[in-house]
RNA sequence: GGAGAGGUGGCAGAGUGGUCGAAUGCGCCUGACUUGAAAUCAGGUGACUCGCAAGGGUCCGUGGGUUCGAAUCCCACCCUCUCCGCCA
């Protein structure tokens, strides 16, 4: 959420930023802050002067004066007065600051100024690339989904059965992989600093909030229809939740968390696009590296993050890029994003496996998550920073094309091969 | 699902209608003592918000209500804990 007192002071230059995003307006917000604040000086005399009242009533009583005498009288009378007034305006000012918030609540981030102006994907900056002499040199490499269905790992016709389309069911070697690969990734990242979490995966919406999928993208979550609890989209917002309306003291930041939880997406307007496959499903699985720091050290912190992710594909052995995201790519929360891409050999092209945020305060403002200095007066919001470290499906689907042997087994990444009971290879399951 | 208890400041925990934004302890800050530290002693220390300031306002789970006045009384809801039931 943004500062409401930064659009008010700087207009000029939050509507600037913003628009670098999108189409965003502030007038309205700007109009009704205006009244919003004329109101609170006026209901904040009168509070003034009922309060006075109150205290006269029970200093004459205590002095001696008679509850139901004269005196008394005039000034309950008075309090009556003020109380009806405050009657009218309170709830007049209620309603401002609702439409207030909700406006607020409905804008983005502000794009750091380091990230690049541009509207689409087009315009994102490639960083740096890594891998490039590992790129098979083959053309007769099988998509991921073929190769993997005809090893008897992947069953799209039967997980569509089971669910829907866009959901897939992992068996045999396929399934341990996937659990391979989570345990992996999740053993890599604690053994330089994040504590692991397994957090909720039902989530209410005040979780959803704070991180930004609501109120804006409440058509990408699944809902349980009787409650309040939604399946989590990605692990991002339970984690986010962890340290909600809390107060940490500055000697605990940074704290530094892995989790691994299934994400589950609508796709609501993806139709025609990576129908087949583990690139775009309703349900699949995540590592996810997040960051509570102070602002000073967020930067850094966010650079480190994106290395964090990188040496994932880099022990895997697997080739990528990364892509700086532009105004007009980078996510709801975020002021300044990364991608990872990892090789497709099938599609002869880089797909996105992570995305690294930065998101500075606007999280923690949202789900109200502060620090105190020791000694120091006051709080303030911390940053949050957030990667994924990694997509599983998605890594599966590279492993699948990039470590395909000509004879159409899958080699494993060595790295792997001690989650894998020491195989060096992997055949047909079935 | 049934019964009971409870939700108060960074934490713990008093407070049942008026000067309570709230005792006390811990923590934290400053000072004294000390070569230094610990211990001890003295003082200070809630958040948010409006205001240049002086100062004002709001906040005791949430939302309503009673009252001149509510942390305190009434109603509804949410959450937590304990016991029972059910269950991986």
């Amino acid at each position: 959420m943004l500062d409401i007192k930064q659009i008010r002071n700087n207009p000029t230059e939050v509507q600037e930023r913003l628009s670098t995003r999108g189409d965003y307006d502030l007038t309205e917000i700007l109009a009704l802050d205006q009244q919003q604040r004329e109101l609170e000086t006026k209901r904040t005399e009168l509070q003034t002067r009922s309060n006075e009242v109150g205290k006269a009533v029970g200093q004459k009583i205590k002095g001696g004066a008679d509850p139901k005498g004269e005196e008394v009288a005039a000034l309950r009378e008075e309090g009556n007065q003020v109380k009806k007034q405050l009657a009218d305006l309170e709830p007049q000012e209620r309603e401002l600051k609702e439409k207030i918030h909700d406006l607020v609540i409905g804008l983005p981030n502000l794009p750091d100024p380091e990230t690049p102006v541009g509207k689409t994907e087009d315009d994102n900056v490639e960083v740096r690339r890594w891998g490039d002499e590992l790129i098979p040199q083959r053309n007769d490499i099988l998509p991921h989904y073929e190769i993997g269905e005809k090893l008897g790992w992947l069953n799209f016709e039967r997980a569509a059965r089971i669910a829907q389309s866009r959901f897939v069911a992992l068996l045999g070697d396929g399934a341990a992989l996937e659990r391979a690969l989570i345990s992996f990734m999740l053993d890599r990242h604690i053994k330089v600093g994040y504590a692991e979490v397994l957090p909720p995966i039902l989530i209410n919406s005040a979780s959803l909030t704070a991180s930004g999928q609501l109120p804006k993208f409440a058509e990408e979550s699944f809902k349980c229809d009787r409650d309040d609890l939604w399946l989590t989209p990605t692990a991002e917002v339970p984690v986010t939740s962890l340290y909600r309306d809390e107060v940490l003291q500055d000697s605990e930041l940074p704290i530094l968390h892995c989790a691994y939880t299934p994400c589950f997406r609508r796709e609501a307007g993806s139709y025609g696009r990576d129908t087949r496959g583990l690139i775009r499903l309703h349900q699949f699985n995540k590592v996810e590296l997040f960051k509570f720091v102070k602002p000073e050290e967020s930067e850094a912190a966010h650079q480190a993050l994106v290395k964090d992710a990188e040496s994932i594909l880099e022990a895997l052995k697997l080739p990528y890029r990364v892509l700086q995201l532009c105004t007009g790519d980078i996510g709801f929360s975020a002021r300044k994003c990364y991608d990872l891409e990892v090789w497709l050999p099938s599609q002869n092209k880089y797909r996105e496996i992570s995305s690294c945020s930065n998101c500075g305060d606007f999280q923690a403002r949202r789900g109200n998550i502060r620090y105190k200095v020791a000694g120091k007066k006051g709080t303030q919001f911390l940053h949050t920073l957030n990667g994924s470290g990694l997509a599983i499906g998605r890594t599966m689907a590279a492993i699948l094309e990039n470590y395909q042997q000509p004879d159409g087994t899958i080699a494993v990444p060595e790295v792997l091969q001690r989650y894998m009971g020491d195989r060096t290879v992997l055949g047909k399951s079935f």
